[in-house]
RNA sequence: GGGAGCAUAGCUCAGCUGGGAGAGCAUCUGCCUUACAAGCAGAGGGUCAUAGGUUCGAGCCCUAUUGUUCCCACCA
């Protein structure tokens, strides 16, 4: 470590030097230890195609400021991080990948695919966790993990067994959402809606009695190809007759029937629905109702297949163009009218998603989803912050069956096994080597792998060695928080909590801490195709780490978006600066002296002042970070450190470092140990500015990641000075003021007689106003008579600037009257609470004392105004 | 159709359980005061969206309205 610091800030020199001295120690580890309290957080595993972006950097850096504030009050805090192995998007990249060489993954076969896809992980699927590095993220890397790695898969075959034993998984012929160009089935919370631009084609299916036609209208006319029947609502006297009578399919030539469903709404169009229960959520439904057959038309990547008739092997969209054409020529076609509505496509490709009928396995969500409720509701779970629970309930009490099975390779294998003699299926944790019903070994597993997010819902067990019992399981787990961002509440959040409840029995998380979207400067959502996106390292190689960090907690509160503006990211580093500045001026001041980091026994006003300030930042800082308050905390700090530090204490203390002795000692002890506080303070946030700051100052311990962080003490209050040094305070902050006003510069020095009853403080502080208040002397006395003087008045004085030349008496006149009206007004303000017999009765005392203390402030202001109005005149 | 968030200084946003409104940036004034011009000392700037209500007291709680963003459902 650098015992001494650069000129300047440059956090590029040492940032990477001071994680690789964390990491190589071993401090992120954290072990089971039964005389600490655990602490536990588990990475959201960021999918291995994943390069880190603003919404990693943010999720990151609040983890990092919780495990280290954690870590260093006394906690094991464990953090553990992993990746995710993303199915779908992963699969694509390979497929994307194979096909730049003119291969299929048909070509080569499931094991050579996934010989690749495993390949592929090993060169690139730790590229995100490198980066997570960079912001100095203080996660137990010993322990991390991979969602398809063995302890994941035991899991989830361990999972999926028991689900199937209790009846929870079941496989069917649904109706389910399917991507044709990932070529697999996704789940209803994998589908985005978007309004488009669509046409609404009217039809007219004539009457298979010849009596007429019926009029309907569609926004998917091709999927007319497996249409079984025509409904009508009930109650719709138009059609009435209708019911139970057939038409005849144009193009098909088929007789279907009119039925009559609730279903239908008669406002809507005609009134008329075309039923076609394999491509239609609803008309799945209508179909169970009135036992029609399902016809599906359609092939896996989109064409119509073969019960399409002449239409077979063309695209979705060309067969649609087709039979619009086909429809009009044989005067089917009634209309076309504009229409906007909604359209589904796949979160991942875009493409729109056809629903179509398919076997396929699926989760019973009903009985999971109760008592995943009950978790929240009995404060299990706590969402932070509490609006985002109505969200969860939302979704829970209207959840319908999770589709779990994906025509994909990369995953988890569906842990079952057909029969091939006798049909029996075999659902098992091993592969079974022949079959228990038949006893013979033609067996063949289920070709599909899981849905990702199965996977991932177990997560904050399956990380710890569950179905095992590990010590670790017994002792990190429920974990204690899980910090992401609202957007993947459905995807992620809520299917952990049913999970974790169904299978451990427990809550998975005690809280969860939900951040928001990081958007561009416009409040544009960052995104590749847009190309607003800001690459985090970028931000970190120009700014530092620290800043970043620091800029992604200032000013943002829990559940919001938050948007992406340089120029606070250089008023952070701005920050690291100015504290980087005032370390280096410790040094200066301490360098050639022994100094030890602890107080000394004799402690000056302002040295109490600073002690008890920090003090008391200190308690408020820990109860932010412990409500979740990050930005409230890290604005506390900046304060603390800016304001109190930087621009009061080391400019207080610089008279007393320039003499010699005792009293130089000691403001020096006191410097390095309110900066050593400091330092522990802010180190979640800036972990590696204070790490190097704190290593070159006087400390004992290898790292400051490990030091405790510092707690609210009593006899670090010291209340009576803190009120005397912010006389002292209030009066240089006045004669500044009053001498800006004037336009006198600073190297103008002048004379000041300050008129109080508090001789002693002001004598005491005499010494503050000759380097602050750009006083050349300083008298201090119960009452002055001074002729043409500047007066300018506080609470406790009454001081008085001999610049005659630069008195104007009307002027100075106007100024303390506009003065007094002020305090008189201030005044009023105060009395008039106090006059009223509700506020005395009902308000909390200490409140009434304040406003006591108030207007007497104020009554005393006005004396001494008026004390000075009348010497001057 | 159902639900949620937001509306505070010119801009971007804080404001934790109700006790006379804050920060950063921008603007203006004066300063190289030997840690820092990535700085120092000051200043200006807000009917806290609107209208009611509760309360001794409301930016904060309740009701309604307007504008805005988002989520869910889904329109054949």
């Amino acid at each position: 470590m650098a015992k001494e610091l650069a000129k300047a800030y440059h956090p590029g020199e040492f940032e990477d030097r001071i994680y690789q001295f964390w990491e190589s120690n071993g401090f992120f580890h954290a072990e089971v230890d039964q005389n600490k309290k655990p602490y536990s957080i588990m990475m959201p595993p960021p999918n291995i195609t994943g390069k880190l972006h603003m919404g990693h950097a943010l999720d990151e850096t609040l983890q990092d400021i919780l495990i280290r504030f954690k870590r260093m009050q006394g906690y094991s805090a464990l953090w553990l991080p992993g990746t995710d192995h993303a199915s779908i998007a992963t699969e694509a990249k390979i497929v994307e990948n194979m096909r730049k060489e003119g291969i299929e993954k048909e070509d080569i076969g499931r094991e050579k695919f996934l010989e690749r896809a495993w390949e592929w992980k090993r060169e690139y699927g730790n590229t995100i966790v490198e980066q997570l590095k960079k912001l100095g993220s203080s996660c137990d890397w010993e322990r991390q993990r991979f969602t398809l790695d063995e302890g994941c898969s035991k899991a989830v075959k361990d999972v999926f067994v028991r689900l199937y034993d209790k009846g929870l998984i079941y496989r069917g012929e649904r109706i389910i959402n399917w991507c044709p160009t990932c070529c697999t089935s996704i789940s209803d919370a994998e589908v985005v809606f978007e309004e488009h631009n669509g046409s609404f084609w009217h039809l007219r299916y004539p009457l298979s009695d010849g009596s007429g036609y019926i009029e309907l209208a569609t926004t998917r006319p091709e999927t007319m190809l497996g249409d079984t029947a025509v409904a009508v609502h009930p109650d719709d006297e138009r059609y009435k007759d209708m019911v139970g009578k057939t038409v005849i399919l144009p193009l098909v030539n088929k007789e279907i029937p009119i039925v009559a469903d609730s279903y239908v709404e008669q406002d809507f169009g005609t009134g008329v629905v075309k039923i076609t229960p394999a491509h239609d959520p609803n008309d799945f439904e209508v179909g169970l109702r009135h036992h029609l057959p399902v016809i599906n038309i359609m092939e896996e990547n989109g064409s119509i297949n073969a019960n399409g008739g002449k239409y077979c092997g063309m695209d979705r969209y060309e067969a649609r163009k087709a039979i619009v054409d086909d429809l009009e020529k044989g005067g089917y076609l009634i209309k076309v009218e504009p229409i906007q509505h909604n359209v589904g496509s796949c979160y991942r490709c875009k493409t729109i998603i056809e629903p179509r009928v398919s076997k396929q396995w699926f989760v019973k969500m009903k009985p999971l989803a109760e008592p995943a409720i009950e978790c929240v509701k009995s404060g299990k779970t706590k969402f932070v912050p509490e609006r985002f629970d109505k969200i969860f309930y939302n979704w829970m009490e209207n959840i319908k069956d999770w589709c779990i099975s994906r025509q994909l390779w990369w995953g988890h294998r569906i842990p079952v096994w057909y029969c091939g003699d006798c049909g029996e299926t075999i659902v098992a944790k091993e592969t079974p080597c022949s079959c228990p019903k038949c006893g013979k070994n033609n067996l063949t597993q289920d070709p599909d792998t899981l849905d990702t997010w199965f996977s991932s819902a177990l997560w904050p067990f399956s990380t710890l060695g569950w179905p095992e019992k590990t010590p670790e399981l017994e002792y990190f787990y429920p974990t204690s928080t899980l910090v992401t961002g609202y957007d993947i509440i459905f995807f992620w959040v809520a299917r952990m909590i049913f999970s974790a409840v169904e299978q451990t029995g427990v809550q998975p998380f005690d809280t969860v801490f939900m951040h928001g979207i990081v958007r561009d400067e416009n409040g544009v959502k960052m995104s590749k195709s847009l190309g607003n996106g800001i690459d985090p390292l970028d931000v970190i190689n120009e700014m530092g780490a620290d800043a970043l960090r620091f800029f992604l907690v200032m000013g943002n509160s829990p559940g919001n978006d938050m948007r992406f503006v340089p120029k606070k990211v250089e008023a952070c580093r701005n920050f690291a600066n100015k504290l980087w500045n005032a370390a280096r001026f410790i040094h200066m001041n301490i360098d050639d002296y022994d100094v030890k980091n602890e107080l000394p026994d004799e402690l000056t006003i302002e040295d109490k002042w600073i002690i008890s300030t920090l003090n008391t930042a200190a308690k408020e800082i820990t109860e932010s970070l412990e409500k979740f308050e990050l930005g409230v905390a890290v604005q506390k700090i900046y304060d603390f450190i800016w304001d109190c530090l930087c621009d009061w204490y080391i400019e207080l203390a610089k008279s007393r470092l320039q003499s010699e002795g005792e009293s130089a000692q000691n403001a020096r002890q006191v410097l390095v140990w309110v900066m050593d506080k400091t330092l522990k303070l802010l180190h979640p946030f800036m972990p590696f500015i204070t790490e190097e700051i704190w290593q070159s100052m006087p400390h004992s311990g290898k790292t400051i990641m490990l030091e405790s962080y510092p707690q609210y003490c009593e006899k670090y209050h010291f209340p009576e000075a803190s009120k005397q040094m912010n006389a002292v305070m209030d009066a240089i902050k006045a004669i500044r003021n009053r001498r800006a006003e004037m336009n006198v510069p600073p190297s103008r020095k002048a004379k000041i007689y300050i008129a109080t009853k508090d001789i002693d403080t002001f004598k005491n502080g005499a010494k503050f106003f000759l380097r602050l208040a750009s006083a050349s002397e300083v008298n201090v006395a119960e009452e002055f008579e001074i002729e043409g003087a500047v007066t300018v008045v506080t609470a406790d004085t009454k001081i008085y600037i001999p610049m005659d030349e630069l008195v104007d008496k009307e002027a100075e006149l106007k100024r303390l009257d506009k003065e007094l009206k002020a305090a008189e007004k201030d005044l009023q303000f105060n009395e008039k609470k106090l006059n009223n017999q509700g506020f005395m009765a009902k308000a909390p005392e200490k409140v009434v004392a304040e406003v006591r203390a108030n207007a007497a402030k104020f009554a005393e202001k006005i004396e001494m105004i008026k004390a000075a109005i009348n010497a001057l005149q």
